[in-house]
DNA sequence: TGCAAAATAGAACGATCGTTCGTTTTTGTT
DNA sequence: AACAAAAACGAACGATCGTTCTATTTTGCA
């Protein structure tokens, strides 16, 4: 009976359409956006299995089944949710990070828009992290897209850390692998102390981790910032 | 109508009674004991907010009123299983470390039985990292239990590596704060990236990482670990 | 302007949730 | 053995969940 249900692909084709470049929207994929984007913003605060189609409903001023009827299930929501998410952080932290120089400048220009994002999810949260601790177990499709969208990440977070071992910026001996892990360890740190415990330094602590790591992996001369990457951030905190 | 609903309080004002110390348990406290018990473990898997009462029914082999009934609420359940979790890692990570001497040995152990802790907890899930997510923004008695027990751990680690500056163990200029946000880092790295991801070769990096902090703030002569505390770990991973 | 198709609404379903209530069983004590 | 208190049960409640189905409205195109 439902054709739609099969072969329904987003609009793309296009790398990434934001709002208002690209192909026009039909009237269902503009509500079908809209209904992601509101959803989007529950998931951060109440997680992707707290998301329920109701309270969806209500916030889109929209029916149940108008609401359920772009996505077929639950679960395509929830994976619909973790595109867009996934999509807005590479928007926000890789793709501007491209521009710096291979190496450290990319490093930190990575840590640097990693940093502003979660800084802002402090108040609304970060899905990459709620989601980690809510499907870390359960497996299914909408693990297997979260856990795709994350390994995405930090590949790309530790691909920079190995260029710049290869530019001749770090240690001989400095483990790439154990480096992207300090570092993520840093920004769940961030997290978990800021957003849950409320600790008003946690920002900092931040910070001055990554410089602690970048002081001990890298090469004496090769660690002075970026002056467009630092001041990213000492005009935020 | 329903007195015992007000005033209850569990068994206490003795210090902390495993199983088979202490006074005789009435059947009540003793079913309610068993019934905290496979809470902890259903928690721990699904998450507080997963934990319901008909699942624990279930479990137990009893009657949801016959399980509701113990508690009064679902929150004051939840709030149970949280004070027997804090009791347990209370018990496992704090007391034992206490053996050690103040400073860096002590901080030495303080890791390596949380991170005992955390890799028994990569198949089961920690309540202390889930919880967080789940309640951080969602206030109540909940929230409230589980930010105290937390916070209650972090001080004492907190507490243990200001002792080891007091000791001289430490750099003049090391920020002990700093420091301790460093250390839980690594621990949440390491519950993400091993329960979630998988990686195989994340109880390393979060070894290695801790031997690093400490080769960073402590000073050359006071890194080598006490024996004792070094084994602890070399033989399980 | 008219008409098929797409989009949305509305009502209902079975399931599960936390909770209440009255009854029955099990305890512990005399 | 008897009896009051404590503990456990069983059925039902209202609410909410994801989902299904049929109708109605809106859209885009000839």
């Amino acid at each position: 009976m439902n054709i739609s249900k099969i072969g329904l692909r987003a609009a793309p084709s296009k790398g990434r359409s934001a709002s208002g470049a690209g192909r026009v929207m039909q009237k269902g994929q503009q509500t079908k956006q809209a209904i992601v984007d509101a959803a989007l913003g529950l998931a951060a605060q109440i997680g992707l299995e707290g998301l329920s189609i109701g309270a969806l409903a209500e916030v889109t001023q929209m029916s149940k089944s108008g609401v359920f009827a772009h996505f077929g299930s639950r679960e395509e929501l929830q994976i619909s949710v973790i595109r867009e998410y996934y999509a807005r952080f590479s928007d926000e932290v890789f793709f501007p990070a491209m521009d710096e120089a291979r190496g450290l400048p990319r490093v930190r220009a990575l840590f640097a828009n990693w940093m502003k994002r979660v800084t802002i999810e402090l108040q609304s949260g970060c899905i990459f992290i709620s989601g980690a601790v809510e499907f870390d177990d359960r497996p299914g499709p909408v693990r297997e897209a979260l856990a795709s969208s994350v390994k995405t990440w930090l590949a790309a977070m530790y691909r920079a850390v190995v260029q710049a071992k290869e530019e001749g910026q770090l240690h001989a001996d400095a483990d790439e692998e154990q480096m992207a892990f300090e570092i993520h360890g840093l920004i769940l740190a961030l997290h978990y102390e800021a957003r849950f415990l409320k600790h008003p330094r946690s920002i900092k602590h931040a910070n001055q981790g990554f410089e602690n790591i970048l002081a001990r992996y890298g090469k004496a001369n090769a660690c002075v910032p970026t002056l467009s990457t630092q001041s990213n951030f000492s005009s935020k905190e």
